[in-house]
DNA sequence: ACCTGAACACCGTTCAAGT
DNA sequence: ACCTGAACACCGTTCAAGT
């Protein structure tokens, strides 16, 4: 006699923002429709709009859900330390949930968890000494790093997965290309090799250059 | 008696991708449909697919339209001259089509102008006798800061965008984030601030690395 | 060869209705 | 208060058909 209804209260802004994350994870964003939410909730789509206020507000909640996971700076600590930890979290959250660049540059509402996050490395920069202008300088070019390096990383893995097994790259011209032939021939495809070494590479350059502004 | 359809031949890939640029320009990626791209160009929907395979290639279409338009490095001048004007060129064309960046990250296919401005860069740093190890160290570096400033700048127009006119930023507590009260009023409101500013010194801090690396 | 019409399996979202 | 059903205005894309 009873349907297959979902029991009541099961359903909160949590439960729905952290299936969402699930789902962007596994299958990829574009798989994340208010109604495969729904499905994978056992719910009916119309429930999801009880607890989120549209799709753009679930998108702006997940963006902020990353950045909950960034560590936090604190700022009676030497600032060199605090800000390049902060950037491997910033970079590992990134690599976990790659579907999180995309979505923060149309992201018109910065959340708590972001705005937090942000505050904690301005007084960290700023309890260091730097004046506003340092401050500004060395954040922006932190993050540009951070983030530009996360979105290599993302485009590396899309190039991965399409190429054909035994094929390098398909259907190039690798003959025209020779420094990328010479590139994957003797650097890339050598044994130790690994794109993600570059980071501590570039975060040092920048942290160099961050503490020739003081 | 005859019907309005579009006169035959009109059509081409590059009219195709060309529109479509205009597009996403005009009113954002969302806004690109088949079915208004069509209209734009005065068509039946079906009528694109005749010029490119589906959606998914007009956006690798779309990725490599972008490319075109940056500055191809030659390898018989100075490295850093050269790398700092083709980021400068990669950051303007990224800034004149910022969907171009959220494209990016789900490309799987490189088009030609895309493979001969990163091979242009290579043949650079190797004739200028960095070692395959340094060239991938300083390639992924400059890319990263590139791809990541541009990125925040587009962050920022859509921040400014949702602003409310007279409020600065709508909801948000400021007394909980001291240091961007501070930021906002006493650095960003100021006369002569601007943030892209930072790129130039951000650039110059990756460009300084890069030489250290030599 | 190039374009179209009709159809299919999807979307996000509103609105009125159930409990 | 919380969830649902039905409906609306959209999507990308296939397939058969026109010229």
């Amino acid at each position: 006699m009873s349907s297959d209804r979902a029991p009541r209260n099961t359903l909160s802004r949590d439960r729905v923002v952290a299936a969402a994350v699930a789902l962007a994870d596994t299958d990829g964003l574009p798989s994340l429709t208010i109604r495969a939410l729904a499905t994978a909730l056992a719910v009916k789509p119309m429930a999801i709009y009880h607890h989120v206020r549209n799709k753009e507000a679930l998108l702006d909640a997940l963006v902020d859900h990353v950045f909950s996971q960034v560590r936090v700076c604190r700022a009676d600590a030497e600032w060199r330390q605090e800000l390049g930890a902060r950037a491997a979290s910033l970079r590992a959250a990134l690599n976990r949930h790659p579907w999180a660049l995309t979505l923060m540059e149309a992201r018109k509402n910065p959340g708590p968890a972001t705005l937090a996050n942000h505050e904690a490395a301005l007084d960290l920069l700023r309890t260091s000494g730097f004046s506003l202008a340092a401050t500004a300088h060395a954040y922006a070019v932190v993050d540009a790093f951070v983030y530009g390096f996360a979105l290599q990383e993302a485009m590396l893995d899309q190039v991965e997965l399409a190429e054909a097994p035994g094929d390098l790259i398909e259907g190039i011209d690798m003959s025209a290309l020779p420094r990328m032939a010479e590139f994957a021939t003797q650097h890339v495809m050598r044994p130790g090799y690994s794109f993600g070494d570059s980071f501590e590479v570039g975060l040092g350059m920048v942290l160099d250059g961050i503490a020739a502004l003081a």
